[in-house]
DNA sequence: TGCGCTTGGTTGGGTCATGCAACTATTACC
DNA sequence: GGTAATAGTTGCATGACCCAACCAAGCGCA
């Protein structure tokens, strides 16, 4: 099967689109951690924007959602209410769980890390035509989400097509 | 200057198009990093595909490739170096420096690796047109290259367009 | 009602990745 | 030779994770 169009020599140097494809995700991903200059950190921003999201919801969900164990998102979880960007209200229907949601201080935060971030991308996306841009991201969710399709069968997601 | 197609409102909940694409790359990475069968660390795995690509290098140069300090490639080259993957030798040009290169088994490790993943990669993607494919890889390292064009001026780098 | 099982979260402990700063070994330049 | 720059290494601290053990609130059920 050659969907991927591998073009690799037998004898290692491997070299196909989807690997060439990774490293420059990471490197990507580098590149943006690294200009973090955001009042909080990447991984809380992260946790603090899905929670944004998808309204509030309790931290086990949450942590299905971003995809990382719940232990690391309870402290997550913990941080961000300390500096009162998050807020746990009691959920009614089981007094074991909390529903989780961004407080207004939260909100300020998101907008001001995602301005400043939106910067950085503006300038380097300025140039590219709308089009390209939209594909960039419909690819990529595509992409993502067919990875997530086959990697958790559990999680019976459906990439549009 | 709209051609990054915000479309957020203004008392907060951001969304816009770069920063979606950013929480999907996040995603993505971390499935991926989840998925992790290899014999390696992904992040050994980064640095000896780099070395593999760009042949006997200098650590110092290895370190501005992949774009981590240069103690954290030291590291990582050592524990590449004692499982066998990798192997220095000495610069004739200059006794302070080694050359790195990969070795045979580390060429293995490599493959192995990277057959690994193009397996689950091409499932994910066998549904995908080739075009498609070329075209997210294109954009992708356009993308990349835009940002390390504004990030690091130091390193005039030019996108094709 | 009270004993066990399940479930939502928290905490303890350990690992890996990484950066910064201090240090060693070589060169390079006078 | 003596001093400054350069290639790497090592000590130390931090952040982000995960796994396993644990606590606490429901749930069944005799």
């Amino acid at each position: 099967m050659q969907a991927v169009s591998a073009t690799q020599d037998p004898q290692g140097t491997p070299r196909d689109t989807s690997e060439a494809l990774l490293v420059t995700l990471m490197r990507m991903l580098r590149l943006i951690k690294r200009a973090h200059d955001a009042p909080i950190e990447p991984a809380l921003q992260y946790v603090l924007y899905n929670v944004n999201c998808t309204g509030p919801l309790r931290l086990s969900d949450l942590a299905a959602q971003v995809q990382l164990d719940i232990s690391t998102v309870s402290r997550h979880v913990r941080a961000l209410e300390v500096s009162g960007h998050l807020e746990r209200a009691a959920d009614p229907a089981d007094k074991r769980a909390a529903l989780l949601s961004v407080t207004e201080s939260g909100r300020k935060v998101l907008h001001d890390t995602f301005a400043r971030r939106r910067a950085v991308l503006s300038t380097a996306l300025s140039a590219w035509p709308e089009a390209d841009l939209n594909t960039l991201e419909h690819l990529l969710n595509r992409l993502a989400d067919d990875l997530e399709t086959e990697l958790k069968p559990s999680a019976p997601k459906r990439s549009d097509s």
